[in-house]
RNA sequence: GGGCGUUUAGCUCAGCGGGAGAGCGCCUGCCUUACAAGCAGGAGGUCGGUGGUUCAAAUCCGCCAACGCCCA
């Protein structure tokens, strides 16, 4: 204890760890070190991910933790690695629903957007943008993320636009963005057409009403059932099944639609379901997809009965200014009364619902504009298919082709203010449509020109994120060096709005995969299974957490959490027993720091170690774990990873590895003491460098405190398995002494000896080569097992006084207490039922001559092993029961 | 209607062809100079049901049930 200095600001550590204590300054300063920044180095090699940008004004929850903790896991280690790691961050302008929130914003004022006009409102959004535009970003780092700040990216900033622009003026100039009158997607709250995928569909108990249409100029009639009676103001026709016999003679005629005396032609079409109802439909192309391309095919004329609110319009006659709702009522009540309804049935259906408002989409035929997909699938399904891109875990490929095969055209432009306006002019003359890069001043033929109002899905930009955010379309060092990115991490409900659409866009204008690998993370659910949601009250704040629990036992839970493919509960409680882990590390740090004296590594050759078993084994765990994590985490298996962290630290290092060592600290050998040191200095120090990508401030604080090489963890190596460290013979010792304290440690537990009583021992080696460890390793059995002596003899004389146990070929006693000898016994009979069981079992495997014959010899050897040991142990307590009995 | 996932200790979940595991909770005893956010010991499970493949099944396959998710 030569160095006092170090010795007593070691001792002013505090007994527990505080990260609110070490977190921010160590953030502080591996930003002006500038570690997380990169830039193209051709002598390394790249790392990227960019990140999935989070909504611009949203705030971090639950998912974001999760999905950015496993990036951070993932850079970080790379990062180790010496890999030239890049890990680009930045956010997604949102544009429904920041628009919802600034339009809420004006309510409160009592204002519409259209009031105060486009100009305005988009002043608003970006001084809301500006306000709370970086609080996600501060909150990323809050939970230790290490992303290149100064690359921070925005899907609306300059450049994002600029790429945004180019591509679509390429694709409409491809013939692949093209302008149409459809039947799309339409939020009657939100006022906006939104794509396929932007609709989530729930199976809702509704009515199926059977509705009579009488043939015109007779006095014949049928019945239409139909879920939806007040769409029957836009029927343009009547339609079956051309095999249907049933309706055969209808073909042709002319059906009178009830209320508003509308003349319907009758068609044959193979659409029509004979089953579904009676078999004869409405034809409402106006107001179903279905119907839409059914009126296209035999010439139907496309009735449009709602406002864009979904109110009846002048259209629907008497029933003009009614909501969708009020006009169902309205038309069912006229129809009732009028003897027209035949039935009303119970019938259940999906409707789609607005995923962002979770308003009841109406199908509305409106003019859109539609990116044409099949061309752009085709290269994107190629490249999975041949393993240029690959999912983890490989099950979320099929949803992705799935989907892909059955792709259908992207509906792009929203009714919204808020976005990319599409770079589309009208003129007001010629009519002329003009998509163009730069924004033009007047139509070829003079006329004044207008742009289009709409701006595009949201989707449209951050599909092109792994290379617009890189400079694209400019091409320059950043582009050729960091794309294609290494992995992307995305949770699943997000592979077809956004993964496929940046495969779609890459391969389109890169000429190249964005990302070589997809690792679909889990999603955080609540008990029932949803999705953890702040409406289901069942929300654990991110934030909150790293308050209370710090961002190392946060992230070190999401690591544990995180089994590939299968979805995560999560729960305070695991995230204490994490925080318990880092006070774990905390105190077995406190401790080596407090035995180091003046230990310096760089005077210790490694020559000059007198290395015992404990050192012996505790570096070939070392080596063993290194290994192990390294297969991992390249297999992404963070749980595992985590797994393995914990039983090496808290089982192997500090439950025995540390206790064995203070035999040799506190011993007067100063050899002994200096290997013991360097020891524990280079198990921790580098378990530290392990844990690091999980535990980002918590091993920065230790490791600055411990000797080491460098200025910080974040850019120390990565610690490299050692082969020569790895010694089965020392691990299978260890085992027994191990087997054998705990054993010893039971029989205590049983007499009912005090915790700090020393007791007396006898050891009879039974297998081969036990007296010798035995003998070798007395200290640590005597030392762990609080031993007051330790004999390792042949027999006992007086067996009938002690109590004993068999563990690892050693046979243990310890003096037997009276008035435990009824307890004993019932336990020694327990046990040996449960032996016979055992030795049963594998005496079954044993005499099976098929099992000897195929079973691999080791597995065979085995068995016998075991067989062997439970037959030894019956038979020692058989003789304990008759001595004891 | 099609597809996928889950079902293992009281709770939350690992393991996914050769001895049923962890954390939390529970019981017993300990403030032993790194740590009571700790230490030592312990109890607790016919691995959803059923049939099959195999020398060997919690683990692979079929069927069934319950729960959940995605797509239509």
């Amino acid at each position: 204890m030569s160095d006092r200095s170090l010795t007593e600001s070691n001792r002013d550590i505090p007994k527990a760890y505080e990260p609110s204590q070490v977190e921010g300054k160590w953030y502080s300063f591996w930003e002006e070190r500038r570690y997380f920044h990169a830039e193209p180095n051709p002598d390394r090699e790249p790392f990227t991910i960019v990140i999935p940008p989070p909504n611009v004004t949203g705030s971090l929850h639950l998912g974001h933790a999760l999905n950015n903790s496993l990036q951070d896991f993932i850079i970080r280690r790379k990062r180790m690695q010496g890999y030239e790691t890049l890990w680009l961050p930045g956010t997604d302008h949102a544009g429904i629903a920041t628009h919802a929130v600034v339009e809420r914003l004006l309510a409160e004022e009592g204002k519409t957007r259209w009031e105060i006009g486009r100009e305005a409102f988009l002043e608003r959004v970006w001084q809301w943008v500006e306000k709370y535009g970086g609080t996600i970003i501060q909150q990323l780092k809050s939970l230790g993320c290490s992303c290149d700040w100064e690359r921070t990216r925005f899907t609306m900033d300059e450049g994002c636009s600029r790429a945004v622009r180019e591509v679509f003026v390429r694709l409409y100039e491809e013939g692949l963005i093209y302008q149409g009158y459809y039947i799309v997607n339409w939020c009657p709250r939100c006022l906006t057409a939104i794509s396929d995928i932007e609709v989530e569909h729930e199976e809702v108990e509704g009515k199926l009403w059977y509705i009579r249409y009488d043939l015109k100029d007779s006095d014949e009639y049928f019945y239409v059932a139909t879920t939806r009676p007040e769409t029957m103001l836009g029927d343009t026709g009547v339609a079956v099944n051309p095999r249907d016999h049933r309706y055969r003679h209808l073909v042709g005629k002319t059906a009178i639609l009830p209320l508003l005396g509308r003349e319907l032609p009758i068609i044959a079409d193979d659409y029509v379901d004979p089953e579904f109802g009676t078999g004869v439909v409405k034809v409402t192309p106006a107001h179903d997809p279905n119907d839409f391309e059914m009126g296209k095919r035999h010439g139907l004329p496309e009735i449009n009965i709602f406002t864009p609110e979904a109110r009846v319009n002048e259209n629907g006659g008497p029933y003009c200014g009614l909501d969708r709702y009020e006009a169902r009522h309205a038309v069912v009540r006229d129809l009732e009364s009028m003897h027209y309804v035949q039935k009303v049935e119970p019938h259940v259906h999906a409707v789609g619902h607005c995923y962002r408002c979770h308003t009841v989409i109406e199908p509305y035929l409106s003019k859109q504009w539609f990116v044409s997909m099949k061309t752009l699938a085709e290269p994107a399904i190629k490249a999975v298919e041949e393993g240029r891109t690959r999912f983890v875990p490989a099950r979320w490929e099929k949803i992705y082709f799935d989907w892909m095969y059955n792709i259908r055209d992207w509906c792009i432009s929203r009714q919204l203010w808020w976005g990319h306006r599409i770079p589309a002019w009208y003129c007001r003359e010629c009519g002329q449509v003009i998509v163009a890069r730069e924004d033009p001043d007047r139509c070829p033929c003079g006329g004044e020109l207008e742009q289009d109002p709409d701006v595009l899905d949201t989707w449209f930009s951050s599909g092109l994120w792994p290379f617009s955010t890189l400079g694209w379309p400019e091409d320059n060092p950043d582009l050729r060096y960091f794309y294609p990115t290494s992995v992307l991490v995305t949770a699943f409900d997000i592979i077809f709005f956004w993964v496929a659409r940046m495969m779609m866009s890459g391969l389109h204008f890169m000429g190249d995969v964005p990302f070589r690998e997809v690792f679909v993370t889990a999603l955080i659910r609540d008990e029932s299974g949803k999705k953890m949601s702040k409406s289901s009250g069942n929300v654990i704040d991110p934030l909150d957490i790293i308050e209370r629990y710090g961002a190392d036992a946060l992230r070190f839970t999401l690591g544990h959490i995180a089994v590939p493919g299968r979805d995560v509960f999560l729960s305070e409680e695991r995230i204490a027993g994490s925080r318990h882990f880092c006070n774990k590390i905390w105190n077995a740090s406190r401790f080596v720091l407090m035995n180091l004296g003046d230990f310096r590594p760089e005077e210790v050759s490694e020559d000059d170690l007198e290395l015992t078993l404990a050192d012996r084994w505790i570096l070939s765990r070392l080596s063993g774990l290194i290994e192990a994590l390294d297969g991992y985490f390249d297999g992404y298996n963070f749980s595992e990873a985590c797994r393995a962290l914990y039983e090496f630290f808290w089982s192997d290092f500090c439950d025995w590895y540390v206790e064995l060592s203070k035999l040799r600290l506190y011993g007067e050998d100063e050899g002994g003491k200096r290997t013991a040191r360097y020891v524990l200095w280079t198990t921790l120090e580098q378990a530290l460098r392990l844990l690091h990508p999980f535990m980002p401030f918590i091993t920065e604080e230790i490791w600055q405190r411990l000797p080491h090489e460098g200025e910080s963890i974040v850019v120390a190596p990565w610690p490299v398995s050692r082969r020569d460290y790895l010694d089965r013979a020392a691990e299978e010792q260890m085992a027994v002494l191990q087997e054998v304290i705990t054993c010893l440690r039971r029989l205590r537990s049983e007499m009912g000896v005090r915790p700090n009583a020393q007791v007396e021992a006898f050891l009879v080696p039974i297998a081969e080569g036990r007296e010798k460890l035995l003998l070798e390793h007395e200290e640590y059995v005597a030392s762990q097992a609080r031993l007051s002596v330790m004999r390792v003899v042949e027999s006992v004389e007086d067996p009938a006084s002690y109590a004993r146990g068999l563990a690892a070929g050693v046979e243990a006693f310890i003096p037997l207490r009276g008035e435990a000898f009824r307890e004993e016994a019932e336990r020694i009979r327990r046990e040996i039922a449960r032996l016979e069981e055992e030795a049963r079992r594998h005496q079954a495997k044993l005499s099976n001559d098929q099992f000897l014959a195929k079973a691999p010899p080791e597995v065979v050897q085995k068995e016998r092993r075991r067989l062997a040991d439970a037959r030894l142990k019956v038979e020692k307590l058989r003789e304990q029961l008759r001595l004891i009995e």
